[in-house]
DNA sequence: GAATTGGTGGGAAAAAGTGGGAGAAACTGG
DNA sequence: CCAGTTTCTCCCACTTTTTCCCACCAATTC
């Protein structure tokens, strides 16, 4: 179970750094990166990725617009990267552009997968859903109570 | 399985590279470049080719319009490509014309083949298509939990 | 305070990518 | 049908990028 909110630099190499806790619980030293869901990128475990894409890839057929969306928006972008004996991946350079990353990155862990975001873009993107998170937890409130 | 996301330029000889990851996965150095659909070029493994267009050929009837459609528009302008001893293929001019190659390509695995964009049109057809994306994703959501 | 673990930077070799030259093939006009 | 011209194809050599590895620094633990 993937967790924790970490910060790291993106080096002059392009290189960013997988945190320890993330890389004992997972096995082998490849993972998939590809594009998220709003401006991040996200990072998978192999084993995780197989089974989404597999997923989606059945349920799609290039013959049909929406399908080919998908495809092209997060199966598409999606590369392994070798984690290597300092623990670190390089970033593509086409997905840091899209996320944006300069060089402060802050890597979320998302249960089954990570997140990497921009530090500033991700500092904006909480603050300007704040409001929009407290709907959404007195949704949630009515189906869980601690 | 072919993925990820790849800038080149084509040259002035109208030569455009195949990502080492790809050419690594196929046997062979002949592949067949095609129309796609949207802006954009298909570019297949021999093998892959072969099982779609029997699959597509099998399905249709020169007495049929819509089959006379889909056979002119990807069937017929599919041509095979020789990569050459650098990893490039040579990209022929009614191609590049259709699919508004300029200079700098973006090129997508798409699991099963690969499309060739040009830079600057895939990413206003990915800006474009943000929102239904996101919409999609949200359906994909009902499908795919942890 | 020594040893272990986590993180950073950078050098060197290998791989990938780019440009261009020379010969072959194709096209054009006479 | 031939000669001149253009386009293509194939290959080589150079440049850039990537990868792999190691050395060092910082922090934590025993």
């Amino acid at each position: 179970m993937i967790s924790g909110e970490y910060l790291y630099a993106l080096d002059e190499k392009g290189r960013l750094m997988v945190p320890a806790r993330v890389r004992s619980e997972i096995t082998g030293n490849v993972m998939i990166l590809t594009r998220g869901v709003d401006r991040c990128l996200w990072l998978f475990p192999a084993e995780e990725w197989r089974q989404i894409s597999q997923t989606v890839i059945a349920t799609m057929s290039p013959f049909q617009a929406k399908a080919r969306l998908i495809q092209r928006r997060i199966l598409a972008p999606a590369q392994e990267v070798e984690i290597d004996r300092s623990g670190r991946i390089a970033v593509p350079q086409s997905l840091r552009q899209f996320a944006g990353l300069q060089k402060d990155c802050t890597i979320l862990g998302m249960v089954k997968y990570l997140e990497i975001w921009d530090e500033l873009t991700y500092a904006s993107y909480l603050e300007e859903h704040e409001g929009e998170f407290k709907e959404a937890a007195e949704e949630l409130g009515g189906a869980i109570t601690f």
